[in-house]
DNA sequence: TTGACAAGCTAATAGTTTTTAGCTATAATA
DNA sequence: TATTATAGCTAAAAACTATTAGCTTGTCAA
């Protein structure tokens, strides 16, 4: 059953490269090397170099949607919210960002793949859009959506969100240098200890 | 006296493609066409595209001496913080960060040279380095310096200094999905603002 | 005016890298 | 067992890119 999962690995290999020289400094033969195979036997898998690029950004699609559903904290969390703000449960919010932390920068393959569409944000639009989507635009919207529920504009729901991604935002390139994540936990706990502080007084 | 300052346009071309395409996808040829001219005649002006390159990063490196000398915030504002905070110079840091937000996005060679750093970071330490030292940890740093003054501890300062530059830092991406300068420096503003007052009530 | 240099061009070279062709052996299938 | 498909390899082709060689023109100083 296990039938040398060569195109596997290629995918992997080749994403954990892109992610660190970028998909046009990558050679089909460095890729390759790391899988431990010629570079002609490549395309016994993918018909190029493209195509297996093409294939990481395909998985990735396919795993958000499964990740969307485990962490599914969006609608009861919103409700609990709007419910006319007795207690935001920051609790959850802090759990569900911590995972998300997690999962953009210890998970191997999202790791990797967060580094990879950094590299390639400027080439193209869908690469721009994948970007704002996954690590910039697409939490500030989501978060943005939740506070509405407690701010008193969207402008102001807006303010808050940026307030409150932004220091996780800054996280993961701290992170990057330092590969510490005992502390960037640790300081994304307290952030979010302070920031829930900070709506109370607002109140 | 107008001598076709060919290797000035070349560097400024240059540095506009590698900012969106990245330093190896960009070619010699596409940099000769954006000047005007063709391949060849480029090492008449730099003897590789190497040599371009490092051009530009010598280029920052000096504009960033002049860059540090007119704002000086640094030895003044940080003395009056640590004059037992009395009033934290919000003003002055208000404009700073302004101005620096300006410096990395509107101002043309800075702006992509931003964008060049960030998609050369993971190549190389060298890379690495310089995106930390101008667009991220150096930032944090610099203003965990200021904060110390008016904070309880050295990890109180971290914190207070990533959630000021945090929503800053996350500003550049969402300035570079939407181009809009005018309201990204209101969310600056706005923030700076709430921060301010933040800090005044843990005072 | 003349000579030398600067800065461009075309054509060619050298080096890389992606991709194809064709062969071989192993594993699966009939 | 005979056959077929898979997945690897080597060798080579194709395509691209950076760089060099050598020529030409115009400018400026002697």
């Amino acid at each position: 059953m296990k039938k040398t999962d060569t195109k596997e690995r290629i995918l992997n290999e080749a994403l954990k490269l892109f992610a660190e020289k970028g998909y046009e400094a990558t050679g089909v033969t460095d890729i390759a090397e790391s899988v431990g195979i010629k570079a002609p036997s490549l395309y016994k898998h993918y018909k190029s170099k493209k195509d297996i690029f093409d294939g990481i950004i395909e998985r990735v699609s396919e795993m958000d949607k499964e990740q969307a559903k485990e962490h599914e904290m969006p609608e009861e969390t919103i409700e609990a919210a709007e419910d006319s703000y007795k207690n935001v449960p920051f609790e959850k919010i802090c759990e569900f960002t911590k995972a998300m932390f997690l999962h953009w920068t210890e998970e191997d393959f999202s790791g990797c793949f967060r580094k990879l569409v950094t590299l390639e944000q400027y080439k193209s639009p869908e690469m721009g859009k994948l970007y704002q989507q996954y690590i910039s635009g697409g939490p500030v919207k989501y978060m943005a959506d939740i506070f509405s529920a407690v701010a008193e504009s969207e402008s102001e729901a807006l303010l808050l969100a940026i307030e409150f991604y932004g220091p996780i935002y800054l996280l993961y390139s701290i992170y990057d240098d330092t590969s510490d994540v005992k502390s960037a936990m640790e300081l994304i706990e307290r952030h979010i200890q302070s920031f829930s502080e900070l709506i109370d007084k607002t109140k």
